[in-house]
DNA sequence: CACTATTGACCACTATACTATTCATTATTT
DNA sequence: AAATAATGAATAGTATAGTGGTCAATAGTG
């Protein structure tokens, strides 16, 4: 009934959500990483849900011009967290 | 006038937000460490900013209870990206 | 249908994240 | 103010992410 949702889930759905993202932008893995000074294996190893360092990771969302969003994401995040009363 | 936000500023942020939440549960970086059976170091490499791996990133936000909310976002990310219209 | 480009997989090597430990400094508690 | 807890830093060893290369399978294209 509840599905419960794994860290390997997650990091599948980040990777697809990369390719997404370099599809849209008609890139070929080859092309990003040359782009990124990056191998064509680390973009691969991101896009299927392997494990992967957060430098990688940002270096795609910021060659697709979405670092900037995603750093606003945190920030209010964090905002939330800090103005709120912990309930523990 | 325009801040250009760098990696190195995203990496600061996820890791200020993490030990936000972490301090919300009132734990300290040790106690964390255990129940992710990651090292001490592990922990603070992320909440200081340097570099780290998902595994790491989602380990914590899986005890911090926030891995349902991350991957119902970015699946939600994901389907707005497939099905719009690329600009490119 | 050929032909070409792209992707997934694999391998040996290198770079670096993670571990375990210790010590100094900074917060917290009493 | 003294004692205790928590954190940041540093270091040496281990595990693994990243690199550069090749090859097979799979899209895409003419």
């Amino acid at each position: 009934m509840f599905e419960t949702i794994e860290i390997k889930d997650v990091k599948n759905e980040i990777g697809e959500l990369m390719k997404a993202l370099r599809k849209q932008r008609k890139l070929s893995q080859a092309e990003l990483a040359g782009l990124l000074s990056v191998s064509r294996t680390t973009i691969q190893n991101l896009e299927l849900g392997r494990n992967f360092t957060v430098d990688t990771l940002l270096k795609v969302v910021k060659e697709l011009d979405l670092l900037e969003t995603l750093h606003r994401e945190i920030v209010q995040s964090k905002a939330q967290v800090t103005q709120t009363k912990s309930l523990y």
